[in-house]
RNA sequence: GCCGGAGUGGCGGAAUUGGCAGACGCGCAUGAUUCAGGUUCAUGUGCCCGCAAGGGCGUGGAGGUUCAAAUCCUCUCUCCGGCACCA
């Protein structure tokens, strides 16, 4: 407030507050107000001519309200919007609000009002700051994830997916209808059918081993979970089995994977996506477990039924990448959630492995990983046959298996594998190389070979009987295709992908709609049914209790009976009282812009077919995994299923970069007050400052700038050069108290200023700290731009005299017309802080000249309007423009004037530059060269020298290669 | 540990993709205007030597390719972000 106060704090005590100085607390409301009014941003109903899709991601309207990170990727496409709208282009520019999910109950929770009052609420607050900074929006879409009309939509969708089975063959979603029902389960009856049906859909319920947070009082999502802690609250989170409601994203995986190619996604985030996949190609393997009289026999019999579907309990299944390190494995290890734990368990060995797989039931993942991965495990006392060498190998239990990846069993092959290395050393199993690595190889290829180094790389097979000599590819190849023949292997593909667990056990989400049968007792009987598409919405119930309990039935277990227990045609139902993550909502949103009042169907085709895809998506990094590969299945569902037309939502993705807080200095002191040198200071375990030295504590203490001096690659202490201090920018954190309020920015310095600072800052995608001080130099740029304009010696609000209607100069032509190009391609890049230098340079440029044509003038104002569309409405209005420029035409610019006539090219001596000289644009390679040669200076230099060579680069520079 | 990204003045950052390093902004300095200034205007501002003309050095570090390297290659250091027993 400050900067601004005391400037009308004079105007007002000199009692010439009619003076028209800049003042965006005026402006800017007033053109929102004209905005909003006219709906000056509305989507045209038909996309006529070129159109443009241009999204946020949209916001969770937390209690904070707007950060200011916020702002810079709304600018960013808001730039863009207004720019494409004025190239006649259509324009659908919305906003809408991620309203469920688990903070905003937990912000309920602790201030005791309904999630949908305080979620209201805090809507509300988005709103009017979002209008304060002008974004274009077209405000008649905007919608929010909680309203009944919209989740009735996400509900339905829901049962699109629970209506889709994945066809492995077709690569598709298919009605369930269409699911081939084999004769034999169709000859028991209905129920088994149905039964049958519900093994297929996309959307399923499973008994699986879940992460359960106490403390959030729901299960969570993999992908919400990481060090085993809750990613909202970093609460411990627990493996437990629950029934859930899963979805099949496993079966896109592929799709998921390959269709990354057609998008228009920076590498980075593509990568990302990719190992969250985590695509592996291997095979599966089975081993006989039993004796070796009867191997003989089982291999008889495999070579005549091939390998099985599902593995028989004779066996023990294994996945693995390595199929070539077949011969090498010298033992097995199973998770302890294996489900042949206890038949593999000899009696000998009951009560150890019992203990063992107590022990790891109980660990939390956190309580896992905290080993530092020392790896433990139990020998169940059992052996199994390798099936291509006839030898027994023992079989153990051991949690660095995971019971969710792959068949959750392993061949181990200590010599080529890190893990069963280390596994093997602590237990002494046997360790065989079996490949021997190429000469290349940065390795000890001896103590390889001895198997007292593990080699994890590709090379020859040894060891291997008639594989040996093969290289690993080939070795791959050949052996897949003899399993294959053999009937104990074949070809197989992993994930680390799990399917999505769908349902949480809280209040404030989409209900499910489904209803479970139940029988005379009230008891579930297994059998469920869709809500008839007739009956959406499923409301949420009014419920006085809705706080989590820590157990896992549903708060919506506590609804009045009307609602829980429905009687359709007689029969009494329960309804699923489990509710939909918070992804649910935002998984389809952007088709909901497009048609976002239909009450016949989620979008209409037609408009959907004119508007998608989104042509442009900009937003956090935080979601480069999770909401976008969530929004890319079910978008890959409803193309599969006909109802939308493009296979990816989003085309062009562009991750805005965080924005930090203001560059902090901070210096160490230790227990007697001494200043200590940053460099010998690091954190230890607990997060604590120690002196590396003695381990003894130390505070950090923040210091001014002023304190601070620039000493060789660092700063140090100017009262006492020899303490290095480090200097830094940090995430904006409550804590820290580095946190940039949008509301204070705007009333200091304007929207405008918040909007041209953001963009001006650096790269869009960059991480970068803010500074108060870049604020106010943009601040000072608009001054300029108005004084450039308006005068503000006149007592009304009139053009500056040096305003003239007068003929442009050349120069004067050549500036706006450089301007208008590099803005145009600068915008075009999302290159912003470019685009803005060059306008600084116009500005600089112009406010030097006497004489200003009004219609340069004008074309500027149109140039800067994307960016600080206040000031430019309010000085095209003065400038004689009409109305509103939201809807003039780009600035075009002339190719021939936005070069110069003469072009400044250095003389440069073996690559030293040594003297200048001015040319006529385009002038011959021989001419520059006999020019350069000409130039006094260069004369002088040559003295006594030879020249060897000259490079000439006509317009650019000529290089004498002389001595 | 693995995978990404980045290192350029006191600071944020530019650099037509191999062609004058430091555009633009902040900061700082000097001067002018002003009762006053976190006003406005003008000039200067990478570092070192020099009164100057001029010269030398310079894009994290070391080497290389080239007439020419912030940009390409090899090695290396530091920081930031993500993943983390996925067989």
């Amino acid at each position: 407030m400050e900067i601004f106060d005391q400037k009308l704090s004079v105007i007002r005590r000199k009692g010439i507050l009619t003076v028209p100085k800049y003042n965006p607390a005026e402006i800017e409301p007033r053109w929102q107000r004209f905005w909003a009014e006219n709906k000056t941003f509305k989507t045209p109903e038909e996309a006529t001519g070129e159109k443009l899709y241009v999204l946020d991601m949209f916001p969770y309207p937390s209690g904070d309200g707007l950060h200011v990170g916020h702002p810079e990727g709304y600018t960013a496409t808001d730039i863009v919007a207004r720019q494409a709208r004025m190239e006649g282009k259509s324009v659908l520019h919305p906003i809408g609000f991620d309203a469920f999910g688990l903070p905003a109950e937990e912000h309920a929770i602790k201030t005791n009002t309904p999630p949908r009052v305080s979620t209201e609420r805090n809507i509300k607050n988005f709103v009017r700051q979002l209008k304060m900074l002008g974004f274009s929006y077209d405000w008649d879409r905007e919608i929010s994830t909680t309203d009944v009309a919209y989740f009735k939509w996400t509900q339905w969708i829901f049962l699109v997916l629970y209506d889709t089975w994945f066809d492995h063959e077709q690569q598709k979603g298919r009605p369930i209808a269409e699911l081939p029902i084999p004769e034999d389960v169709r000859a028991e009856g209905e129920t088994v059918v149905r039964t049958y049906q519900d093994e297929f859909r996309l959307a399923y319920q499973s008994n699986a081993l879940v992460n359960w947070c106490p403390a959030l009082g729901t299960v969570l999502a993999n992908e919400e979970v990481s060090d085993g802690l809750s990613q909202i609250g970093g609460h411990p989170v627990q493996r437990m089995p629950l029934r859930q409601w899963m979805l099949r994203i496993t079966s896109y995986a592929d799709r998921l994977e390959k269709d990354l190619d057609s998008v228009d996604w920076s590498d980075g985030i593509k990568k990302l996506q990719r190992d969250w996949i985590g695509r592996s190609t291997g095979a599966e393997v089975d081993f006989f477990v039993g004796s070796e009289d009867d191997m003989s026999d089982w291999k008889a019999v495999r070579g005549q039924t091939g390998f099985p579907r599902k593995p028989s309990s004779e066996v023990l299944r294994i996945y693995t990448t390595r199929p070539d390190t077949l011969f090498g494995a010298t033992y097995m290890v199973i998770s302890p959630e294996h489900e042949l734990v206890q038949s593999l368990t000899t009696t000998a060995r009951k009560a150890a492995t019992e203990a063992y797989c107590e022990a790891a039931a109980i660990k939390s993942d956190r309580d896992r990983q905290d080993e530092k991965r020392t790896k433990t495990g139990v020998f169940t006392g059992s052996f199994a046959i390798n099936p291509i060498n006839g030898k027994q190998i023992p079989i153990w239990i051991a949690d660095y298996v995971l019971a969710s990846y792959g068949t959750g069993a392993i061949m181990a092959v200590p010599a080529h594998d890190g893990r069963d290395f280390e596994f093997a050393k602590m237990y002494q199993l046997e360790i065989t190389p079996v490949i021997k690595p190429p000469a290349k190889a940065d390795v000890d290829v001896e103590a390889v070979l001895a198997g007292k180094k593990c080699f994890l790389g590709n090379g020859n097979g040894i060891n291997s009987n008639q594989y040996d000599g093969l290289e690993t590819q080939e070795f791959k190849t050949r052996i897949i295709a003899d399993l294959e023949q053999s009937g104990v292997g074949r070809a197989a593909v992993n994930y680390k992908l799990r399917d999505w667990l769908f349902s949480r056990q809280r209040f404030w989400g989409e209900p499910f709609p489904i209803l479970h049968e139940i029988d005379g007792h009230g008891i579930k009987t297994g059998m469920m049914r869709a809500v008839e598409v007739t009956e959406l919405p499923i409301d949420l119930p009014y419920i006085e209790d809705f706080k989590p309990h820590g157990r896992p039935e549903p708060p919506l277990e506590k609804a009045d009976d009307d609602w829980l227990y429905p009687v359709i045609d007689g029969v009494k139902y329960k309804r699923e009282t489990n509710t939909m993550p918070q992804w649910a909502g935002s998984c389809w949103y952007y088709l909901r812009f497009i048609d976002p009042h239909n009450d016949q169907a989620f979008v209409d085709p037609g408009l959907e077919k004119q508007w998608m895809p989104v042509d442009l998506y900009i937003g956090g990094a935080e979601h480069a995994v999770l909401h976008l590969l969530y929004a890319r299945f079910w978008h890959k569902v409803l193309y599969d299923r006909g109802y939308v037309h493009t296979t990816e939502p989003f085309q062009k993705l562009v991750n805005q970069g965080m924005i930090l807080g203001d560059v902090e200095f901070t210096g160490y002191r230790n227990t007697d007050e001494k200043w200590v040198s940053a460099d010998q200071v690091s954190e230890d375990e607990n997060k604590k400052f120690v002196l590396e030295a003695d381990n003894s504590l130390v505070h950090l203490v923040k210091l001014d700038p002023e304190q601070a001096e620039k000493r060789d690659d660092g700063f140090v202490l100017k009262s006492d050069p020899s303490i290095r201090i480090d200097s830094r920018a940090y995430k904006m954190s409550k804590s820290r108290g580095n946190v940039v309020n949008p509301d204070e920015i705007v009333a200091d310095y304007g929207a405008d200023s918040l909007r041209l600072y953001e963009m001006f800052m650096g790269p869009l995608e960059q991480a970068k700290p803010w500074s108060m001080a870049g604020v106010n130099g943009v601040r000072n740029f608009l001054d300029r731009v108005w004084r450039m304009v308006v005068d503000e010696k006149n007592e009304e609000f009139a053009v500056n005299p040096a305003i003239t209607d007068d003929e442009p100069s050349d120069a004067q032509l050549r500036m706006l017309h450089k301007t208008i190009k590099a803005v145009t391609d600068d915008t075009h890049s999302l290159d912003f802080n470019t685009a803005i230098a060059r306008m600084m340079e116009f500005v600089n440029y112009f406010t030097k000249e006497a004489k200003r044509p009004r219609e340069l003038m004008s074309q500027f104002i149109l140039l800067l309007s994307p960016f600080a569309p206040h000031i430019a409405e309010e000085i095209w209005k003065l400038l004689g423009g009409a109305d509103t420029l939201a809807h003039e035409s780009w600035p075009k610019y002339d190719e021939a004037l936005t070069v110069d006539s003469n072009v400044e090219i250095p003389i440069q001596i073996l690559g030293k530059v040594r003297s200048k000289i001015m040319v006529p644009r385009g002038l011959s390679k021989d001419d520059l060269e006999a020019a350069a040669m000409a130039n006094e200076k260069i004369v002088q230099q040559l003295v006594g020298k030879h020249v060897s060579k000259v490079i000439v680069v006509p317009d650019r520079l000529v290089n004498i290669v002389a001595n």
